[in-house]
DNA sequence: AGTAATTACGAGGTACGTAACAATC
DNA sequence: GATTGTTACGTACCTCGTAATTACT
């Protein structure tokens, strides 16, 4: 008794004909008809009320079937549980105080560890420390190096924020612009950015933030609105055909660097990409 | 994936080696060894931590080896459902006021009809024909004809009774006997035995009857107490070393006539055994 | 005629066993 | 040195496809 030839058995319940499922099972019918006939021997009993030109299935044939259908689900579950497992095991989970760096680690990475994919998981910087050490998380984006002895951290990348206003907007002619000079204006700013919304809204208490999700939404609002929004160095590039101007921000808190960590006694495939990465910021 | 690679790694799961398994399962070492590695293949997963003399299940083996046994035993369920219906198509059930005929039914057809069984359900009279009517048995034995138009009936043996006595017993000698010549004696009758139980309470109202349903029990009662016993022309063959007298009892009630019974649109198999029956009872 | 199933026969592929090899306990 | 596992190679079996046959619609 084999899996096969319970694929067959459903086949033709399915089908109707042990030609028609021959024909799905890129098969020739009498060796369906000759392996249907070895599971019969088998089982010591006929599954098939047969005629010379027809073969339906009897009591046992359906009996048959409904055993079949539950190997067949069986198989089903442990495909995808080994799929599950391996994709499991090709990804990183990444907690982020924000997403821009976890772009960079991956263009870092994607061409040595093809296959490798880079879960983000955006979180304040204390949760993203806590998963870290609780091994939730198998690397760590923050604002400050971890310097706890069981990792290391590496300094990955600077984000400088601008302001990003409308050409005709009265603050677009400035050379540079703080926060104290936009307090109480309109803005748009995109959802999942990690940190810089809550610190937007501790460096204008009177600004009127409107969050917006949908990235192609937020685009044509952008396009079509006077609320200010916000690139950085990083996104600035994918802007530059929008009508507007980035004006650099001069406070403290609009530029930040991102420090990566991971636990020295990590995985081999974290430790791995860890090291190239470092490798890499440092040269 | 097939079911002899789980069947596999339930053994090597089993017996911690995968030459052990081999043993096992009568295969040599090297064809278990790439049998495994063709599933590994197949699930994209390595399943063993092996170094060059030893294989050790990992976490993904594991998980195989958990998928693995939900195969096999999907197969035993399997297997055991049509040994299940093996059984019940080589059986009939016969409904019968008595066991006696049963054994003679048997012993008419075991050689005709090799490997089918029967199986004998005691019942009353009337509940033996209310299950034919029903279906709910194949053949029906009752100690009148049925005369329902849709079925067969057909005399098939009488059975007669005697008192079975210790030879020093008063009674033993005597050529004949009544009911009521032994009305208010203690009796040993062993259980399962149809009608004739009913029958011996209606005739003797005041006798004591004990009853023994272990055969092995019954006969040493019978050989160490002077209870008396029973015996028929059927069964005295079978008692005849037993040092006891058998005498015959003349009362009508202890004469009678089975008759055999099938539903006429029964299905072949039935049909053809009744058919076989009637021809030898009424040659 | 056309469809559907079974039997006969030759071919190809797959998985087996034996043998040789490697490495650990 | 014994045990355990992997690789190499030749072989045998098993199942496949093609072709021929039967029978029912």
């Amino acid at each position: 008794m084999e899996l096969e030839q319970m694929r067959q058995l459903d086949a033709i319940a399915r089908r109707g004909t042990i030609s028609a499922a021959a024909e799905e099972l890129h098969l020739s019918q009498p060796a369906l008809s000759r392996s249907i006939r070895r599971l019969e021997r088998e089982l010591g009993q006929d599954l098939f009320d047969r005629t010379h030109n027809s073969a339906q299935l009897n009591k046992a044939g359906r009996l048959a079937v409904d055993h079949a259908r539950m190997f067949l689900r069986d198989e089903r579950a442990m495909r995808d549980a080994f799929a599950d497992l391996s994709r499991r095991q090709r990804t990183l989970l990444v907690g982020t105080v924000a997403p821009a760096p976890v772009w960079r680690i991956t263009a870092l990475t994607v061409e040595r560890f093809p296959g490798t994919l880079l879960n983000p998981v955006l979180l304040p910087e204390d949760e993203v420390e806590r998963r870290l050490m609780n091994r939730e998380i198998d690397l760590a984006v923050t604002l400050h190096p971890m310097i706890l002895p069981t990792m290391g951290s590496v300094r990955l990348m600077t984000e400088d924020l601008y302001a990003f206003l409308p050409k005709d907007h009265c603050l677009a002619s400035r050379s540079s612009l703080s926060f104290a000079d936009m307090d109480g204006e309109d803005f748009l700013v995109l959802s999942q950015v990690g940190f810089w919304m809550d610190m937007l809204h501790r460096n204008m208490a009177h600004a009127q933030i409107v969050e917006q999700a949908d990235r192609v939404v937020f685009e044509h609002l952008v396009r079509t609105t006077r609320l200010i929004s916000f690139v950085t160095n990083i996104t600035r590039q994918d802007r530059r055909e929008i009508d507007r101007i980035a004006v650099p921000i001069t406070d403290a808190d609009a530029h930040v660097t991102f420090y990566l960590s991971a636990l020295e006694d990590a995985p081999e495939r974290v430790t791995e990409i860890f090291g190239w990465v470092r490798c890499l910021v440092e040269a």
